[in-house]
RNA sequence: GCCCUCGUAGCUCAAAUGGAUAGAGCAUCGGACUUCUAAUCCGGAGGUUACAGGUUCGAUUCCUGUCGAGGGUACCA
């Protein structure tokens, strides 16, 4: 039974029999603060005292007089303060959890609130006009992560890439290789400011004279375009790959409009009003659909703008059949998603369905000087080499550690040359340290077995501060995982990871798993092993190894 | 100009929906390996949560204004 569900029940029966009017309250937990007695608390009295306009002590005292916890394991119970109610875990239950996690982790920390349920993670997304950055990289490990804690929460989850494979920035693409190849061929030619200068431009050209010859398809500007894509989008596949990063599709923009989607769109805006004409454009009213000022659908060029294409790309994805579509994007698109949802809405689409998360740029920092990236201009470090630097495992925790609408401050130069100090190590350290253990103690004779962890005279030895803070903290997982989940804020997964090593690491210096106390020994490798499960798990869920040794 | 995200210890960051005395890491100072891994541990110091108001039992969190950083912005994606 897990902790927080069996004591939410137990409140809501509680207040709902009290205060029979009240429909509407929450019971929300905490952890009780060190200087008070007690595990967890809550302040749901406060809350009640609002609405019931009484005392919140008062109430406080009501609840806990009415209140038939489980001696097992809730051991005591007390009002504290102006009106808090703190809980102290019964020592038995906590013991209780070691079994289960040792017997099945993942059904330990097992959620069911998304059974049967599909949800798409649409992530990355760059446009295949060159390398991944950095910045891609960050988004890549949030979303990849997001996807494991829902597949985690027991949804079914789908996760896509969008290829921006149309439009200017293709055309700009396939001509910069044009002229490279030129130039290769010992043209001399002007090299636009605007073009993309990278060298890897240079590499696809080289590449490009190998399979077409020096005679160059000049008045084909889409054998430039489908060549230099093509390969563009192998490399991107190749990073994804060493990143631990999969999708189970790949969408591509150009399908949108060869099958005629697009169209559809434009004609479904057109038929409800929400278009108009102006200086040879296509506009749609997004001011009279909430947002300043009104957006271009069609150039005057003729050309498509990408809101309608994202219009008609995230219909098809509302179509397709899912319970929740998450679109994570760079704090670039903040101007206009907004535009790209309300469109959807007027056309009668359920836009709640959709959740935008947004994340705040990477600012690159090496020797303290700011290193700007962009994909057109030549200096960006590419994800690439940044994890040839320092590791997929640093690369991952570094980009999933801060929360994603904060600025991420990245310190090459610290990642680089002092990667000790980071506090992915701690974590793996840990697992390490604890499998070492269990090498030794295997050595002595001891091992963990089926047959002692079912023994409660042996879990019983484990009644040290520090070995009960430690069960508290394991048993804490579960609803970790269901918290980064639902509030799609990853980075609680890693937080916690770090708090259980900061837990464990004293207790090891504090004292000895292998004893001469054969029963206490056994009783503590039930322990540890508890807590190396716990962070493998943590760490499979971040896609980073849980080493054996180090 | 307008819109979005943000401003917390010297530095990098936590603190879910408003909860009790705001927490970590790094850096700094002082200690701990003849015993299961010192990539570790123990202790000290470090704060008017940018600033000024407001909302209430309670604000780092919500509202208003000012200052500062990053991003978007009127036919790029």
């Amino acid at each position: 039974m897990k902790m927080y569900k069996y004591l939410r029940n137990q409140f809501h029966d509680i207040i709902k029999s009290l205060y029979t009017g009240l429909t509407e309250f929450e019971v929300q937990f905490d952890r009780a603060p060190g200087n008070f007695e007690g595990d967890i608390a809550t302040p749901l009295a406060f809350d009640l005292a609002q609405k019931l306009k009484r005392n919140p002590r008062e109430i406080a005292l009501e609840i806990v007089e009415s209140l038939q916890l489980d001696d097992n394991k809730i051991s005591r119970t007390e009002v504290a303060g102006g009106g808090f109610i703190n809980l102290t875990i019964n020592p038995d239950w906590l013991r209780s959890s070691l079994k289960a996690i040792n017997q099945d982790v993942k059904e330990f920390r097992r959620i069911s609130i998304g059974e049967n349920k599909k949800i798409q993670v649409e992530f990355v997304s760059a446009n295949p006009t060159g390398p991944l950055t950095i910045g891609h990289g960050r988004q890549a490990v949030i979303g990849d992560i997001i996807s494991r804690l829902y597949e985690a929460c027991g949804y079914n989850v789908s996760r896509e890439y969008y290829f921006n494979n149309t439009g200017r920035q293709m055309r700009i693409l396939a001509d910069s290789v044009r002229l490279r190849c030129k130039e290769l061929l010992g043209e001399k030619t002007e090299f636009p400011d605007n073009y993309y200068q990278g060298e890897y431009i240079i590499e696809l050209a080289t590449e490009f004279i190998e399979k077409y010859g020096k005679d160059l398809p000049e008045d084909e500007p889409d054998t430039f375009m489908t060549f230099a894509a093509n390969k563009i989008i192998e490399g991107i596949k190749i990073t994804l790959n060493t990143l631990g990063v999969d999708f189970d599709n790949f969408f591509n923009e150009n399908s949108l409009i060869d099958d005629g989607e697009v169209l559809d769109v434009l004609e479904l805006l057109q038929d409800n009003d929400l278009t108009y004409k102006e200086d040879g454009a296509l506009w749609l009213k997004t001011s009279e659909l909430g947002a300043k000022q009104d957006r271009v659908l069609i150039k005057s060029t003729g050309e498509m703008t990408y809101r309608l294409l994202d219009i008609a790309y995230h219909r098809n994805k509302l179509n397709r059949d899912f319970d929740m579509l998450i679109d994570i994007f760079g704090a670039d698109h903040i101007g206009t998603y907004k535009d790209v949802l309300a469109g959807l809405k007027a056309l009668g689409y359920d836009i709640d369905k959709i959740q935008v998360i947004i994340h705040q740029f990477v600012t690159l920092t090496e020797n303290g000087e700011k290193i700007k990236m962009s994909t057109r201009k030549a200096n960006f470090v590419t994800l690439d080499e940044l994890i040839e630097e320092v590791g997929v495992d640093v690369t991952r925790f570094f980009f999933i550690m801060r929360s994603a609408n904060s600025h991420l401050n990245f310190d090459l130069a610290l990642a680089k040359s002092e990667s000790d100090e980071n506090p992915v190590f701690y974590v793996q350290y840990g697992c390490a340290r604890i499998s070492s253990i269990l090498r030794f103690a295997k050595n002595q004779g001891l091992e963990y077995s089926e047959d002692i962890v079912m023994d409660e005279n042996l879990l019983a030895k484990l009644d040290s501060n520090e070995e009960l803070e430690l069960m508290k903290k394991l048993f804490e997982y579960p609803r970790m995982v269901e918290k980064a989940a639902i509030n799609i804020q990853p980075h609680i997964i890693p937080a916690y990871l770090i708090e259980l090593a900061k837990v464990f690491h004293p207790f090891y210096h504090e004292y000895r798993v292998v004893s001469d106390n054969k029963e206490l020994s056994l009783a503590r490798i039930i322990l540890v092993r508890a807590v190396r499960e716990v962070i493998r798990d943590g760490l499979g869920l971040l896609g980073i190894s849980a080493p054996d040794q180090m």
